[in-house]
DNA sequence: GCTTTCATCCATCTATTGATACATATTTAA
DNA sequence: TTAAATATGTATCAATAGATGGATGAAAGC
């Protein structure tokens, strides 16, 4: 999490750094120009490891996205009910914003939508897709596929919006009770 | 909401153009020149009106919420149950998506956060603001208030990832889902 | 040792950004 | 009618954007 860890590789120093600003200012708030002063090099350099800012958005959106699933599956490892694995579901997202102190990179991405190369948008689109392919996984047998289908869509928006609403509200407190709201109304 | 009509104020082309590029793209998919050639005059001129791009920013929020409360105001004046208000709000996010093919101007300016200025942000903050106070306004008085305040919360998040998952999958469809859903729940 | 690959830098390009000074119409009001 | 306010245009800035060509050094493989 140090970019000036010098163990650290260019391309990793450079995707933490526009993460960084990424997931803050959005798409258009990441120059190739910042990204060189982040990291102590040239920003043609930067075009060395992506050449173009779609490049570098895919391979950010990808990261992020393998991260966040590697995450969600470690700690689910020893979860065994419904209610333990939304918690756990929960507390990532959690702390991707509190922590972090940032929204989930594919929301803003999601919200900036026709503004971005579409293909950082299909990795977006393929980020919520996956999110919501886990969450029915997680939903009781007993409900129909299509219960299932809207649950999980209807937690994944919450946790978003949620996260959007802590960060324009200037107030983390209010993800908890939009979250908790939501998994007491699934359980 | 035709921008060529010529009865139509310069302030007010400027708006509706800045508004369709803003709510697709975010803040900094606007430009003074792009908003020039749209409306027809220089870029110079768009200045003279919004002497600073976040003076067109504030205008924008401000029209945009006036709108919203307005039009929601108006369309619950025949509404006595909790039900029938909150489907007439869920009908008036629901034109902004579909109609005008775009997501909350708020939801996204919201998201890039800290990439806006501090006037726009407070903007939106005020308008999510009066949003919570309005579902809450609408909740009824056997809830506590705790549950109210926690009940809109979850209402307004889940509308607003509604769209933004509505565009980031390219599917209308997903938004009713979700907010159908949510207004089961809080019934 | 020589060559190839990887990584970086230097210099530069074109386009676009938000913004300004100043001139010129057009409309309104005294 | 004239003066002031309103609105638009001309010309231009400095700053920043994404992007490229070619030189230079460092490391790896033969």
């Amino acid at each position: 999490m140090d970019e000036s860890d010098s163990k650290m590789s260019t391309t990793e120093k450079l995707l933490n750094a526009a993460e960084h600003r990424m997931r803050r200012g959005g798409y258009n708030a990441v120059s190739f120009r910042d990204l060189a002063n982040d990291t102590n090099i040239k920003s043609s350099s930067v075009h060395y490891h992506y050449p173009k800012k779609e490049d570098l958005g895919t391979a950010l959106v990808d990261r992020y996205s393998k991260r966040f699933f590697d995450t969600l599956n470690v700690k689910t490892e020893n979860a065994t009910t419904m209610e333990q694995k939304l918690k756990v579901y929960q507390s990532i997202i959690r702390s991707a914003l509190v922590e972090d102190d940032a929204i989930c990179l594919c929301g803003l991405l999601g919200a900036e939508g026709a503004g971005i190369p579409d293909v950082v948008a299909n990795g977006v689109q393929n980020f919520f897709d996956e999110n919501i392919k886990w969450l029915v996984s997680i939903l009781p047998q007993e409900m129909s596929e299509s219960q299932k289908s809207s649950m999980a869509s209807t937690l994944l928006a919450g946790h978003q919006g949620a996260m959007m609403l802590a960060r324009s509200m200037q107030d983390n407190k209010i993800f908890d009770t939009i979250t908790n709201q939501l998994i007491k109304e699934a359980i």
